[in-house]
DNA sequence: TTTTACTTGTGATAATTGTCACAAAAACTT
DNA sequence: AAGTTTTTGTGACAATTATCACAAGTAAAA
């Protein structure tokens, strides 16, 4: 993946937060501003955003993964999903602001997050697509095969929405 | 949006290579390694990849912004979406080599990058989401209130499949 | 282990969307 | 301007999916 000397990790992780969550307790709400990265070292994160009482799902985030709302943390502005703890999850947090100073001392480290950003990016892309490629059954197999790990980790009623399917409809699907 | 000093803009454009493509020119084709990170000047590209036979778009990029493939242009590998011109476009075409040594040399123009590639995230994240919030007909309205531009310029044919919607459908939900 | 809460399965039905075929309209060509 | 190509509209119908309601199953808690 994207590769990073030991002396930079050490940087990078002197300014990490570690701390530790129970399952459904909240790292991010709606309203708040979102003022960190964070990474998942055990455990996953789920990202959802509330419409008319109903939760969607946008992202789930496993071990060895990043996630944050960007767009909060980019402008300051406040933001309107939440994220929380789909089990036990150990994270390690980054303040965007020694995150900023980092850069500017260190362009490896620097370097390291646009790599990770076009990581995420092409991630999203091809998220996307299967919304244009597939229909929803399609969508699941798609997932089977290439992403089965989701599939063990996710129940089917939250899965549902991060497809864009009717939870009926993916049980239905998931049947045959 | 994303601010940049007048020097490091100049630098920019000296690496930079303008291009014109006549409606229906490839800029990228399925195959090919994507060398270079476009600006669009004039007109728009269409982004949209082959299932079966059907183009589906998945991108259209118009004056003012950028686009790529990222994933070709970050591991060298083959594209396997064609990128083409949807009027006369001008574009503007950076070199990726030239762009990482740039950046080596200036820190400002390695963040402008960060930026965009931060503004990109956001938006592609945004239009994810469209599919798992809203049904067909709510998407389109959708882009109604919030991207008008995109339908002006748009046939009705070609954002059928970027909103991952039957040309039919989409011709009755104009309709009313 | 018994109760309670949450998740999944399922039937019935409605609503929406997709598909096919073709006509109408609009946009390009020559 | 006439002809050609491309895009859009529409009807008819099939297929898929959503919704509601509730039963069954599973997991968590007492």
């Amino acid at each position: 993946m994207t590769e990073i000397s030991v002396s930079s990790l050490g940087k990078l992780f002197e300014i990490a937060n570690k701390r530790q969550f129970k399952k459904g307790e909240f790292i991010l709400k709606p309203g708040q501003v979102c003022k960190t990265i964070m990474f998942v070292e055990e455990g996953y994160l789920r990202t959802f955003i509330d419409k008319d009482g109903t939760e969607i799902n946008t992202d789930f985030t496993f071990e060895g993964n990043f996630t944050t709302n960007l767009k909060s943390l980019r402008s300051a502005s406040s933001a309107d999903n939440s994220i929380q703890a789909g089990e036990i999850t150990i994270i390690y947090e980054f303040d965007k602001d020694k995150l900023l100073e980092l850069y500017n001392v260190s362009a490896e480290i620097e370097s390291f997050g646009r790599k990770l950003l076009e990581q995420l990016l092409i991630a999203q892309e091809e998220h996307t697509n299967l919304f244009k490629i597939y229909s929803p059954t399609e969508r699941y197999h798609y997932l089977q095969t290439n992403k089965p790990k989701i599939l063990q980790r996710i129940s089917l009623s939250q899965l549902s929405s991060y497809l864009g399917i009717a939870r009926e409809t993916l049980s239905r699907i998931r049947k045959k």
